[in-house]
DNA sequence: AACCTATCCTGCCCGC
DNA sequence: TGCGGGCAGGATAGGT
């Protein structure tokens, strides 16, 4: 999926282009995209419809939009409403300039039609090719992790991510250390930090120099604490360039790729050199997937 | 409780 | 050209 850098470049784009629009229609050309909404397309729509977007908001790869409800009184909003997205493997959140009754795109999967102060329209897009991601309204609830108001119900139980103000790399780093499996499943694990997916992970073991199958519990504190600053140092990176796109599949709200991709370091560089050592990037079978990494850098310990 | 595996999908790319 | 297998950046239910 797109992961923290990529999420947050979409937000910036959001907040930009969306933030106290009103939701004028909405059409859902595929109900899949809904599976993680309590209700059914027509509940999804009409919860929507002649609601005020707010500031879009994020943690880890949720993406959340507080809602100011049509005809809510703001007093005793007890469970305030947000539009969560979670991009999944394939989403994207596209601004579109086409008219709200246009035939759907290819993998067009929801369309938000928006109008602003000034009446005019815009419309926020959901594609996602492998239906991976969805769209909902959920619920605001107090975020146990006490570094923000509200979090969306469905994103309540992930742990806060890297970029968050408040953020704890001590923390983190013994929280890394009480886990006994191999480092990169932890730096992955959601509930653990937020964020990190299969390419941010590479980044950052590489950027510490540490195997990804070095047992977490295995780091000394020292050593913990260097991953988590590498991890921070390759998302903040990845974030000031508007994070990384291969291909059509990754790209901004306004349609433009990212560009982390030209400086990936380990992630789908097998057989190229490793910019410290020179040596070969081996590509190696992880959990269902790969990792690479320098074997020669990133020594198990 | 912590950990791991299987599974949800589609489309592209590769080799035969 | 056609077809099947492998693969892709994620989350999570349910098993041990």
């Amino acid at each position: 999926m797109p992961e923290l850098p990529e999420v947050e470049t979409v937000r910036l784009g959001i907040e930009h282009l969306f933030a106290g629009h009103r939701i004028d229609a909405v059409r859902v050309f595929d109900e899949r995209s809904l599976k993680r909404h309590p209700g059914d397309s027509q509940d999804f729509t009409q919860t929507l419809i002649g609601a005020h977007l707010g500031q879009p908001q994020r943690r880890g790869k949720f993406l959340w939009i507080p809602l100011e409800l049509a005809g809510a009184s703001s007093v005793e909003s007890v469970a305030p409403p947000a539009l969560l997205a979670h991009l999944g493997m394939s989403g994207q959140l596209l601004a579109h300039d086409l008219s709200a009754d246009a035939p759907p795109l290819r993998h067009e999967r929801i369309r938000i039609d928006t109008v602003d102060e000034s009446g005019r329209h815009r419309e926020l897009s959901f594609h996602d090719q492998r239906l991976f991601g969805s769209l909902a309204v959920d619920t605001l609830v107090a975020d146990r992790f006490a570094l923000r108001d509200l979090v969306p119900q469905q994103a309540a139980h992930i742990a806060p991510d890297p970029l968050e103000a408040g953020f704890d790399r001590a923390r983190l780093a013994r929280s890394i250390r009480r886990h006994r499996s191999a480092v990169k499943r932890v730096l992955l694990d959601q509930t653990t930090v937020s964020g990190i997916g299969n390419i941010y992970a590479d980044e950052s073991l590489w950027a510490a120099r540490v195997h990804p199958e070095q047992p977490a519990d295995s780091l000394s504190q020292a050593r913990a604490l260097r991953l988590v600053d590498a991890v921070v140092a390759v998302l903040r990176r990845a974030v000031a360039v508007g994070g990384t796109s291969f291909d059509e599949q990754y790209k901004h709200v306004n349609g433009e790729s990212g560009y982390f991709a030209i400086e990936l370091s380990a992630y789908g560089q097998s057989g190229q050199p490793c910019p410290r050592c020179g040596r070969p990037i081996k590509r190696v079978a992880f959990m269902n997937r790969h990792s690479h990494l320098c074997t020669y850098c990133q020594r198990m310990r």
